[in-house]
DNA sequence: CGCTCGATTGAGCCGCGTCAAAGTGCGTGG
DNA sequence: CCACGCACTTTGACGCGGCTCAATCGAGCG
């Protein structure tokens, strides 16, 4: 990751404002400001996880490498999600900035001193960590048990659940991205789209705009 | 899950031999043991999450099942380990004795307030959960992106690191349960371990009983 | 206008799932 | 002690879903 106290001579992307990431109900750290470009690395497999991120504003993904190089991306993270947290001393993944995005830091060792002194924030933590953890059971099981269909259909309705008002999808992302999300090629997913689009489920107005014209379809779909 | 407070009229499985769970170092917490008969469930999905367990002997299996009924095993625990930490109130997952097993358990209220009172309790807390999380991330990586060989390999060598001396695995689980660990059937896993016996990677006395022949060319596999 | 990058579409192939049939080990009861 | 039954495993034949390879299309941009 670039330095955080080093104004990198090369552009105006890093901004030192004071920021915050709320922990919990009435848990809040103070930190810096950042902003990262499109595709831009925020940490990387190996190096050391010294800072906690909030997402403001766009959207980052985490990313771990198999051992032939074909990369799986493990999660999206969007405005008001929080990412980073590890139990090594080294980060076991990397992110990158799916688009141009501002991010909230926060010292790790900051965290660690608030889980220590505040039960509070201790419990807070623990309930991220845990949530993560459901989520990624939940990613398993869509890996593991669903088809093509399935889990392009499972991916939509999350976003719906999380992004949006409901309907109209904007995707950050490009399909290499949600191909490498649900461990798939890229032709398949553009076949997944295609094949909603004519059954009138969703409607592709562009390919990163997705409207959702029958939910109920696309809950069916998912479940296969 | 059965009654705690009651002892079973069917049969003398349950007991109530104190027995303790470490969270981290210096720090243990009294509880009871009990026993589980193979396949018998630890906790179902949806029931409330009051303990948190601890594998004496025996292995013990997580379990979610897919909209379309199909199960998948998300993860196994051997002597030592540590399962049915969860954020909401209840389980999100089920769990079952593989084969018969001894687990120490302790009231999820204890651990809460021992985090509540001591931050390196808390501190544990937050380790065991973020290691889950890893493995998890792992798990999803290999179902993601390997082929049948290689998450059979996989498997293999996650297994002769935790559970033997290296050579020698005693397999608990039946081929069902890898095949539904790894995403697979079967016929598949059982196909991927005869290959792995005709390349002398493997030998198979019996079924249940793996020696690794040649440990390398089992890491070979599993890059891939 | 043409270049480039991403998305779509099509044809063919291959790995793994499905279905079916033996084969094996173990406990139970005669 | 042997015979039987049952659960688990192995093996084979075949089909299908998704990957590969390749061509085309479309949008943003110089």
């Amino acid at each position: 990751m670039r330095d955080l106290g080093i104004e990198t001579s090369g552009g105006p992307t890093t901004r030192h404002v004071s920021d915050s990431i709320a922990l919990g109900p009435g848990l809040v750290l103070q930190g810096a400001r950042m902003h990262f470009r499109r595709n831009e690395e925020v940490f990387g497999e190996g190096e050391d996880a010294d800072y906690v991120y909030r997402v403001v504003s766009g959207a980052v993904r985490t990313i771990r490498f198999s051992s032939d190089g074909r990369r799986q991306i493990l999660n999206f993270y969007f405005p008001g999600d929080i990412f980073g947290l590890e139990c090594g001393k080294a980060h076991s993944l990397s992110a990158e900035a799916v688009v141009d995005a501002d991010l909230a830091l926060v010292r790790r060792s900051a965290i660690d001193t608030a889980a220590a002194q505040d039960a509070s924030a201790a419990r807070a933590l623990i309930n991220l960590v845990q949530r993560q953890l459901q989520n990624a059971q939940e990613h398993a099981l869509v890996l593991g048990r669903k088809g093509a269909g399935e889990r392009v259909a499972a991916f939509l309705l999350q976003l719906a659940d999380r992004v949006t008002v409901q309907c109209e999808i904007d995707l950050p992302m490009s399909r290499a991205d949600i191909a490498d999300y649900l461990a798939l090629t890229i032709e398949t997913v553009s076949r997944a789209f295609t094949q909603m689009e004519r059954d009138h489920t969703i409607a592709l107005p562009s390919s990163r705009h997705v409207v959702v014209r029958n939910r109920c379809a696309l809950e069916l779909l998912e479940a296969a």
